[in-house]
DNA sequence: TAGTGTCGCTAAACCGGTTTGCTAAACGGT
DNA sequence: ACCGTTTAGCAAACCGGTTTAGCGACACTA
């Protein structure tokens, strides 16, 4: 590495070497093909010169970006923040990884989910928390890009991988109804627009879970009263939040159904500032089994989900259809929920 | 959108809309030199081949991708998992956003970060944990491309963000000896090799943290005994393990200054499992003041430090480099850190 | 001595866009 | 009727690599 200036191209490698630029392309793809001497001739003369080979021309020219895409409808300021998200996003990475693929994040770009598709460079998908009504994708994404969808599986021509939803909130509702729990409280996450905040979909994850939660307390002859479903933000903040307005409503549970630990949490505060303890006075259910869930005081029950995994799976479902290509037909993977039992739960006592 | 097969090409859309390749690149990008039925042929053309410009290409031909680098030296896995790169991401991110930049991760491609940020097509890198001695990193960035260099600042030409390690170490040492603790454990993050492995350089941030703890207790008249540091990994499990093996070497502090709060919260629960009462028994200080330290049991007396901000500012640096040049000359910031205390510290009781 | 491979390297096409420079037609003013 | 400006659109060069087809030199076979 020399002097400054504009960086070298592989033409001025080639004319420093005397070489073709055939030649210094060789020296570093396909080193067989040229003389031993040549070849450390022209990369020595390449690292004297700082030469780097551009990135982009080179994918360019091979067609490939040797990158995946992670698409969420979120900014990625608040993706980051959830740490259910970066879970995901572990799997995926470990998955890329050894194949030796980078990560980029797409996520609206000015509040433009499309343009910010249109900029990324990437040979696939793997999208988080889009709902099939998601006008721009669909029809975007169908122009060519191999995707898997993750938490919805409504797209047909596409891979996906989803989570027993239902069967989660099932037991999570059963747990409650089997420590004689009748008044229970249910957290959703937010609205139609925001269900697809979350992981959700249309007839999403919230859906998916509310369906569970009703089965299990139907079958145990309480009726799901809908004031009793308050839906906020799922964020430690936005579980505060609900809880508050349902007790302002005069709404007092002995229990809680949390679709977000992160709500469950929050929930757990906003009770004890109103002096309850938890579980005794009020026991509390969340969702996900992030990190957080085990070490929370108390420790919280929760429904598991395995999270890291469905982003190793989703993203080798996607690099499955990068490699044999788009026309194979998809496949849909569904992994199993389960309830683990902290302390945050407890017999019911009124 | 129409017929699969081969993505349509610009040309395609050129030919079936009758026009020139160039008409339909003003059609997108440039639309005020065409007339405005042409625009509207051309973009309907368009829509309906399923036509979206190919990335790598414009990226090529206008030279810049509009897409910044967060670089570090652990894998992609492990980062994900660390709530501290977390909220640095979501930083960054926020900045990137703000002027319409994407993110990319790049990290060891099989074991080497030299291969991945050849790979990586980005304008700027943001460099976290990564020290100057990091050989392949300096030559090729060197190479020229734009960079900040987060919680380090030993390369003169780049610009680079810190926090002030050493005063917060210095303030969470002095809480503890003001409450009457003589007897201090250390968990600092792991030895040289790994120091990487968190911000941290060779003369990094583990080393300013233990400064500024060693210049507390020596002014109170404490010594800085060494078999009191002990090293381990940067996660819940790192901190119990090492408070396991502080214990088992016959230690017994009454407090514990912990260079992450994920280390001071796995040796609470370690602690716990001996027996000991948080804080009664054992103070802990925690370092970083992540969300999860409000919310443990107790809440963690640690040291916050603006981990967001310290993301925003260093892609805001790194933007301001990639619109002026390299040539201008390189900004270095400084950010505080500060004591929050919380109910995991009390006075000594022996 | 001619024929057949193999080796080492190169010229030119290509990837798929953007951008510059130019031309022809339409327009406006006198 | 004439000339100077716009306007609308095109051809070709360019971004910086990779890859294909092929060429000359040399060695080996027949």
């Amino acid at each position: 590495m020399e002097r400054a200036g504009p960086r070298p191209r592989i033409a001025d490698v080639a004319r420093a070497a005397g070489v073709s630029k055939t030649a210094v392309s060789f020296a570093f793809n396909n080193p067989d093909r040229l003389s031993a001497e040549t070849v450390t001739r022209i990369r020595d003369v390449a690292d004297r010169l700082g030469y780097r080979p551009n990135p982009v021309a080179r994918m360019l020219a091979q067609g490939q970006t040797m990158t995946l895409g992670v698409l969420t409808p979120q900014a990625l300021a608040v993706i980051f923040s959830n740490p259910f998200f970066a879970l995901f996003s572990e799997g995926v990475a470990q998955a890329a990884e050894d194949l030796g693929y980078e990560l980029h994040f797409i996520s609206p770009l000015h509040g433009s989910l499309e343009l910010a598709i249109g900029r990324a460079m990437v040979d696939g998908v793997v999208a988080i928390g889009l709902s099939a009504d998601h006008p721009e994708v669909g029809q975007i994404l169908a122009a060519g890009l191999p995707m898997v969808l993750v938490d919805s599986d409504d797209l047909r021509e596409h891979s996906s991988v989803v989570v027993d939803d239902e069967a989660g909130a099932r037991a999570a509702a059963e747990h409650l109804v089997g420590l004689g729990h009748r008044d229970i409280l249910i957290l959703a996450v937010e609205g139609p627009q925001s269900a697809a905040l979350l992981p959700g979909q249309p007839q999403g994850v919230s859906e998916r879970r509310l369906r569970g939660y009703g089965a299990a307390l139907e079958r145990a002859g309480i009726a799901l009263r809908s004031d009793h479903v308050i839906a906020g933000r799922a964020s430690i903040e936005g579980g505060a939040d609900a809880f508050q307005r349902a007790w302002a409503a005069g709404i007092r549970p002995t229990a809680i159904l949390a679709m977000s630990d992160a709500m469950a949490v929050g929930a757990t505060r906003a009770a004890r500032e109103r002096g309850l303890h938890i579980p005794d006075d009020l026991s509390v259910v969340g969702f996900d089994d992030i990190d957080l869930a085990a070490h929370v005081d108390p420790p919280l029950t929760t429904v598991h989900q395995p999270i890291r995994e469905k982003g190793a799976v989703a993203a080798r479902l996607l690099l499955a259809r990068i490699a044999v290509g788009t026309a194979q037909r998809p496949e849909r993977v569904r992994l199993a929920t389960d309830l683990v039992v902290r302390a945050s739960t407890t017999r019911a006592n009124r």
